[in-house]
DNA sequence: TTCATTCTTGACATCATCGTCAAGATTGAC
DNA sequence: GTCAATCTTGACGATGATGTCAAGAATGAA
């Protein structure tokens, strides 16, 4: 391989991941990209084509981190304080930076009318992977629940998540968002 | 008063208000809105001032809509019935036309960050205005509930709602949604 | 060391949107 | 009917984003 690339690629999705979630894919511009990242417009586009293939990397990484956190705050105590584990991660999650980022999942969902198919397919397979780790969570759970149960309990619950991402914009403090975690978890866990 | 305005305000309002909710605050342009309402550009401009001014109007008349039309299922019926015709309606206004138009709240609370603060005040109102009117629906059913607690499922229900506007977006259908809504009715208000 | 390949750079053309404005059209008031 | 105020129209310049490209720089391979 000769003429090499001069800048650590990882680096660079690390640092495309940020300035997308706090702008947005949409919002975010490659001179936006360039800017943060310190490589050129010019060799970004020779890297990787356009900003939308930078933004599926990004989210690609996003993801991942997102479910494994996902996942170990579930399995962490017993099924309810699993799901409180896992709010009190996803609040953080949303409520974290100055000024907060939101969740970048919720806001690209929104643009799913302006999106690619490739786009939708990642939140889509967010959502879904998000859905059967609570799913698991909750079914494991001693509670007399069949599994189609946990399955449906398991959506709701991923619905109500992006509920409290669109409270956060709303500009809900993380407090507020944490008593009606807590309030949803009571009323839906307590019991069944 | 000469040289009067050629075209009916209201109308355009209307219209605005439906190429908004396609397309959203921040994508919708002067463009867009001057094609769909026959009115030149330069006459909104001179009419208006820009478009978060058209944005304004529209979205108050659609706050109103939406307000009075959640006030009335909720009031049908016990609370519970209330609550189940209120998702209905809210499924059904977020998933009608085609493609379906999603939430416009949700939608210009999500662009809260790029978004002045007359249009997150607007936003907040609508959440503030539907928290009460829950609030007052489910804190009048005979249930021991006391004032505070129906307060935090009210926040809960808004919650939820949006919850339910993300999924829509990202491609749930209408009556997947109301199978959640449904669960979500059943596990918070079949009990406590 | 030389060379061929790839990356980098800065400039370019294109496009869409914005906000403004001067000239013309319209119309209520007198 | 005339006039003055307001609205309408189409064009203009500015801005910012996109994607492309030719020329130069960098580097692994031989």
């Amino acid at each position: 391989m000769v003429g090499v690339r001069q800048f650590d690629e990882d680096e660079v999705v690390a640092t495309a991941l940020d300035v997308f979630w706090r702008k947005g894919l949409h919002d975010a511009t490659m001179q936006d990209l360039a800017a943060a990242t310190g490589v050129q417009r010019g060799s970004l586009y020779n890297a990787y084509g356009d900003k939308e293939a930078i933004f599926l990397r990004a989210f690609d990484r996003y993801a991942e981190q997102f479910l494994e956190a996902a996942g170990n705050a579930l399995a962490q105590g017993d099924a309810a304080s699993g799901l409180k584990n896992f709010f009190d991660m996803i609040i953080v999650n949303m409520t974290d930076g100055s000024p907060p980022r939101g969740c970048l999942t919720t806001r690209t969902a929104l643009d799913a009318a302006i999106s690619s198919t490739d786009v939708q397919q990642r939140v889509q397979g967010v959502l879904t992977r998000l859905e059967q780790l609570i799913g698991k969570a909750i079914s494991g759970a001693p509670g007399k629940r069949s599994v189609a149960d946990a399955n449906r309990l398991a959506r709701v619950i991923v619905t109500f998540t992006r509920g409290l991402a669109v409270m956060e914009r709303a500009g809900y403090s993380r407090k507020q968002l944490r008593e009606s975690a807590t309030t949803f978890i009571e009323a839906v866990v307590g019991n069944a």
